[in-house]
RNA sequence: UCCCCUGUAGCUCAAUUGGUAGAGCGAGCGGCUGUUAACCGCUAGGUUGCUGGUUCGAGUCCAGCCGGGGGAGCCA
């Protein structure tokens, strides 16, 4: 990185992380920073002390300003949260608690004023995180959400890590999808129509053969579909990207807009579907875990305080796997042992929450997989079984949040993936291109679905995803 | 979409049966201090979400609308 024009200033540029860690700088050293600060407090004695950050890492770095600095009555003495700077100055071992070295300035320069402190959004006091949503683009200057985009990234990138590790390749499924091919969940139409104006036909209904694509698009709600294409060619493939739903929820665990990762594997039955999941989650919450210690103490001192033990235990402990037949079985000899649940339970319904979470929790206290679904509860493309009334899905729960991923070995077969389309009345020609996949070299495949940001919060503790995206999509806010 | 809660200073919240709108934090200024959730003092800051209604009088009661939160459903 070149240094700025305007600093004149000739100190390596030092990044606040590695200013502060043994690997990158050692006391002595002649540095140069450059961050935003987080607080400045004085002593009319005659220096200042600066918190700088720059997204390097969770803590920030102490920066004394000396009255002796030039600009120290001028300029320094002004600074404040939310100022932008560059330092320069000798790395020295600390004389306050706190830290263990800080940056004896010989020169700060400010970059950017907070011209008016008073009106300034994020200042340095608690904040309620319904407020910082309201300024999201800067409440990323706040402990929680730099140390969120960094577990963020860091969970992204164990996610490549693993797939490239074990010979998956990423693939990347269309944003823009046609419409008729994925079913599952209200979706967001994409047109270049005049609103104003729109075409009709001779019927009166909108001609979308005039719109850009020539026929209705709309953003897509799974990769799924295009990304088993993949797999019936490259073995081992997974999406991660984008994902849309134009569904009404307001809940603390939905967005209209978020990040879905979606493996997918051939020659593959629900077994290995089930040991992929469990290899996978153990390996980027140990990432993570190894990775961000400063970040995640955080959210065990702030956030949640069982957050760290519950990704220890995770990581730590064998998925219990059980058939749907036998969570029933489990459950209704809970009920009959006074256990209260709001919904009843018996064989063909769905798992509630609640279920899900004492099958998790107060049974096994351990992740479960529960697989072979009744067929009549799940998707078309689910293999089904032998004998008839189940299908080859599965949901991951865990301790804490309850489903965590939800997965299916694929119907392989033509005939039988026919007769599904049909029995629930979707329309055969719309499935051209996926059931070309069944007639053209076949195979067994399986794989799930597992959404980034309720992992993030799962992760983190965070209550909400909409603080575990930059810049949240809900119904009725699209601000940012 | 349904149920419940909620909207007062930049932020978090008070305000008795309807009777002159307050505090803490933050901000500015001053004091003090190798400080670090700093501390002490002073100052500024309000059409109580919007519209209408009841009343001598509404932050408070009523109706509608808008926004926020929690739960449910749907799901990831």
């Amino acid at each position: 990185m070149e240094p700025m024009e305007r600093s004149g200033m000739s100190a390596t540029l030092r990044t606040v992380k590695e200013a502060l860690t043994t690997e990158g700088c050692r006391e002595g050293d002649a540095i140069r920073i450059r961050g935003w600060i987080r607080t400045r407090r004085d002593s009319k004695a005659g220096l200042s002390f600066l918190q700088v950050h720059d997204g390097s890492c969770f803590d920030p770095i102490q920066v004394v300003a000396s009255g002796d600095l030039e600009n120290y009555e001028s300029e320094v003495v002004r600074l404040g949260t939310g100022c932008s700077v560059e330092c320069e100055g000798t790395l020295v071992a600390s004389q306050g608690k706190g830290q263990s070295v800080e940056l004896q300035a010989v020169r700060i320069i400010p970059v950017g004023w907070v011209e008016d402190p008073d009106t300034y959004p994020v200042p340095a006091k608690r904040h309620t995180f319904e407020y910082l949503r309201e300024v999201a683009h800067l409440r990323v200057r706040t402990n929680t959400f730099s140390a969120m985009a960094r577990v963020r990234h860091c969970l992204a990138q164990a996610v490549h890590r693993y797939f490239h590790e074990n010979g998956f390749y990423w693939v990347h499924t269309p944003i823009i999808t046609g419409s008729d091919c994925e079913g599952a969940g209200e979706m967001f139409r994409v047109s270049t129509l005049d609103f104003e104006n729109l075409p009709r036909t001779e019927e009166g209904i909108i001609d979308t053969a005039q719109d850009f694509f020539g026929r209705e698009t709309n953003l897509t709600v799974s990769g799924q579909l295009n990304v088993e294409a993949y797999c019936l060619a490259l073995s081992k493939v997974y999406t991660f990207g984008p994902t849309f739903r134009a569904e009404n929820s307001n809940t603390s665990r939905h967005l209209a807009e978020f990040w879905m990762i979606e493996p997918e594997i051939a020659f593959a039955d629900l077994a290995d579907d089930a040991d992929l999941a469990e290899d996978f989650l153990k390996s980027i919450f140990r990432t993570l875990l190894d990775e961000l210690p400063d970040d995640m103490g955080f959210f065990r001192d702030r956030i949640d305080k069982t957050c760290i033990d519950r990704l220890e235990a995770f990581v730590e402990s064998s998925f219990e796997r059980m058939d749907y037949n036998e969570a029933i079985r489990l459950l209704e000899e809970a009920v009959a042992g006074g256990e209260k649940f709001d919904y009843p339970v018996s064989w063909g319904v769905d798992l509630q929450s609640e279920h899900e979470r004492w099958l998790t929790e107060t049974h096994v206290g351990r992740p479960v997989v529960v697989m072979n679904y009744p067929r009549d509860i799940k998707a078309f493309y689910m293999r089904q079984n032998d004998d008839g009334r189940t299908v080859a899905a599965m949901d991951v729960l865990a301790p804490g949040i309850g489903e965590i991923i939800g997965g299916a070995q694929r119907e392989e077969r033509l005939d039988v993936l026919d007769a599904r389309i049909a029995e629930m009345g979707l329309d055969v020609s719309d499935y051209w291109w996926y059931r070309d996949l069944r007639k053209y070299g076949t195979v067994p495949h399986a794989g799930f679905g597992l959404g980034f940001e309720r992992t993030i919060a799962y992760a983190t503790g965070m209550a909400n995803v909409r603080d575990v995206i930059p810049f949240p999509r809900t119904p009725r806010t699209a601000d940012f």
